[in-house]
DNA sequence: ATAATACCGACCTGAATGGTAGGTTGAAAT
DNA sequence: ATTTCAACCTACCATTCAGGTCGGTATTAT
């Protein structure tokens, strides 16, 4: 298994977000209500979102999320990678891996490495507007 | 991370197994000391395939393991599928997983899906003998 | 008999998953 | 000013899995 709860998790709010924004902030209270998904653990998850400009968050009454982009402007695999980590196929591939001493006669890397451009370049082509739309 | 040691091992083995194939069953301690693994961790990963016939196991004084196909007959999915288990990208597309009661109206299902699938068609058309040759 | 080998089950350690609990900061409504 | 609602933050916790190790048993050639 590759993507965990948090990656889910987090697409499962950036559709939601998508779907309802009428400009204003959202509540994440509302989002794990509509979405089913523990309200603690979604806070956890989302400072990584709005650290890199994914959303913006508001603090105080009437505060909330609100994305930075029109939906189709959001690749899944974008939103994966920060909850995520890297989508690495396997260890040596990850960015803050120590690099295996293996590694220049390692025959089956050039494997992973393609393996992982495949990964990515899937999860990069579809947005969160096309998971709205069925667009898959 | 999808692919553990387990199956990063297995390969090794097999590719250990293809190029030092001279009819003659090899034991597994030449193959731990060749590639540098740990004999005990390889003797709980390959029943597996021993099981599934992927290759054949002799014991006894002389005894080892031996590929029962030839080297370009091995997908390296079908042996990562055996060690690792499914390849699928989300625990609700394993095989043993219970159904998840919003799988109807899931809309990212179908993208874990097809990348279930570009996973699947490019780790089996790449073969142990593939490996060996450098070619990919 | 002995040596070498696959095979098997129990155990162990550390890290990651998937949370929960409780509080702090910030902003708006009263 | 006070209250209320919200994001934000830190610590903790239970379960599972990775990556082994250990010790032994069954089997076969010499």
């Amino acid at each position: 298994m590759i993507i965990s709860t948090r990656g889910r998790y987090a697409l499962r709010v950036m559709m939601d977000l998508a779907e309802n924004s009428s400009g204003d902030y959202i509540a994440m209270k509302k989002i794990a209500e509509r979405q089913g998904l523990p309200l603690k653990y979604l806070e956890r998850i989302l400072p990584v979102l709005t650290q890199n400009r994914i959303v913006e968050g508001i603090q105080g009454k009437g505060g909330g999320y609100r994305l930075t982009r029109r939906p189709e402007e959001y690749p899944v695999g974008e939103i994966l990678r920060l909850t995520e980590g890297d989508l690495a196929p396997v260890t040596c591939l990850e960015c803050g891996a120590e690099p295996c001493e293996k590694r220049a006669e390692c025959r089956t890397l050039p494997m992973w490495n393609k393996l992982h451009g495949i990964i990515n370049a899937y999860l990069d082509s579809v947005t969160i507007a096309d998971l709205i739309a069925g667009n898959i």
